[in-house]
DNA sequence: TAAATCTACGCAATCGATCCCGGCAACGAT
DNA sequence: ATCGTTGCCGGGATCGATTGCGTAGATTTA
């Protein structure tokens, strides 16, 4: 079995005390140069490795933080871990990712498990099933520093990063408009998330702005989010049977829009298909529908931004009592 | 500051030894009921947890596998996380995920990070471009355990979970054949990936069994497996001057898929594209490119597998000598 | 009744790194 | 000559959980 060298061995192997060893790796100015060399090199040479978890123990801390999405097969969040990660590993975090599958009970068992002392903090974006935060009450009541990304919630005292979903939506649904269709529907995410409310607001902006008249009879709502085609199939269902023909649909996420192109393949011709526009992040669907209209978020900075806020919070000294809502805005990419 | 409650704290207050309730939480047959029973209640009233890094340490394990891949951001891969983290979390083991974005340093990098002993074992797809495999050697020396899926090197003694590469490459191409195509090509992946190679065989195999002629010339390889879309569009320039029209082109995954169509549409009208087969785990792939056959492989079953293998690496008393290479059949889904 | 066996629990060391206290020597200052 | 500094370093406790060993007291056996 093997046995990695440790500060004993090296304080043996010199015959100096660890606590030596332990000052010249940390590179201390308490410990002469000479010694210090004799020290580094004999460690470099053995391929000493701090033991983190010795390390952690001593200190407290993990030097890693949590991640809860609901998936990772997803071009939003991929690339908002992507950010995170760049973020976390040059502050010399580890990152370990899990995926709620926007279910309420994975997220919560999600996030008993990392906030059980494995992680010093967590990013967090909601699962769209969750309506009961007592988990999250939970982790505030412990201590344990958290920052909310995209799906928000708003009951808690936390740093928070989303985009201007109201202004995306509005955009994304203007383009609609400009295009000259009338129209238009609205498919959304789950009704509790803060991004589905926000965006349902930027859409019935755009009507006002157009004198188009609105009525809660435009919007279908996804509880799961798109994980289940057939809510999907419904809506489309739905639209299909409105006294007004629909000419266009606006769309809540990729995934929504994913399977919307998917039902109505199997319901009509492309030719007769609305038009879609919506939010989203992924290159795939663009390229493979390409007079698709997106609103694409800053995924990459979103990570960014939230993983230096948290570490923000986990280095800080003292309590932090302001806390930032940071809102970056959207880019909408229309053909 | 927030402070857990630990076994100290337990034993304090029920004015017994820290050894006598670590051996209660572990339901110790040597701890009378009555005893156990009153540091049980105790210890859930109090919202008692196990600090794992403490009890990592004392066991030199931490209870997480790292699994290093290309990207997450990937049909096959995220579904094959699924698979790792189902198995992973039954047995109480944690994952964290690294990606190498195909890049030689980072695979280093990340490997490097998570075998300084903050894992107990490795899951690894190689990225495209490694050549040098001097890190995994000295993983070996360490004495790590890790396990090859997908993309994985022949040179080592470990197991390895993969589909049969060979026979899901003739299928695809058999399935060109079928619809009348005869001047295929083959849009590769990195030329030193295990797949590539076993691709590349099975597409010649279907030319042979249909006496189709077979040269080096109607292969292209993408050194950053599509990562550059620029080695798609010379690939696929390539193909347009070449002295036959190109009918059909079996690709090698689906990000390579997803940029041959990209550059196609580009180039010309749908209408002279030619058709496409390969790998593929996207259902967006599918969903948008109704013709597409695709080549699954049982993504969530290869990450099941190899968790399992590994996880049997981990928790061996013995040093295993014993190695399978597991192969997965793919399956095909025409139109 | 004495000895052997159990039951149930405590003591103290351990995992590796870190850090609070000191301590000692050398040197300049008074 | 004595005191105060400064530079360098060691001892030993600590983080929390775990475990080999030991043992008091109860129970059983010879």
């Amino acid at each position: 079995m093997y046995k990695p060298i440790t500060i004993k061995d090296i304080a043996r192997a010199l015959a100096i005390s660890p606590s030596t060893v332990s000052r010249a790796l940390s590179d201390s100015y308490e410990i002469n140069e000479v010694t210090k060399k004799r020290i580094l090199d004999y460690a470099e040479a053995h391929k000493y490795k701090r033991n983190p978890i010795a390390s952690s123990l001593r200190h407290g801390r993990s030097y890693s933080i949590g991640v809860v999405v609901c998936e990772v097969a997803n071009s939003f969040f991929s690339q908002a871990i992507n950010g995170i990660e760049s973020v976390a590993y040059a502050k010399g975090y580890h990152v370990i990712i899990s995926q709620s599958h926007d279910a309420y009970e994975r997220e919560v068992m999600n996030i008993e498990h990392l906030a059980s002392r494995s992680v010093d903090g967590l990013l967090i974006s909601m699962s769209a099933e969750t309506t009961d935060f007592s988990h999250i009450v939970d982790l505030h009541g412990r201590g344990l520093p958290f920052v909310f990304f995209d799906r928000i919630i708003n009951e808690f005292e936390t740093h928070t990063v989303t985009v201007n979903n109201r202004e995306g939506a509005r955009k994304a649904t203007q383009s609609l408009i400009d295009k000259g269709f009338r129209h238009i529907v609205h498919l959304a995410n789950a009704p509790h998330l803060s991004i589905t409310a926000e965006r349902l607001e930027g859409f019935k902006d755009a009507l006002r702005d157009n004198q188009l008249p609105y009525s809660d009879s435009l919007v279908r709502y996804c509880h799961h989010g798109g994980r289940i085609q057939e809510e999907i199939e419904d809506a489309v269902a739905y639209y299909a049977n409105l006294d007004q023909k629909v000419d266009a649909i606006f769309v809540a996420s990729d995934r929504l829009s994913m399977g919307c192109i998917q039902a109505y393949h199997q319901l009509q011709p492309v030719a007769q298909h609305p038009a879609i526009a919506g939010f989203s992040n992924s290159d795939s669907l663009n390229m493979l529908q390409p007079d698709f209209t997106c609103v694409r978020q800053p995924a990459f900075e979103m990570g960014r931004a939230a993983t230096e806020k948290l570490i923000q919070l986990i280095e800080s000294r003292y309590p932090v009592y302001h806390f930032e809502n940071i809102v970056l805005e959207t880019e909408i990419i229309t053909h």
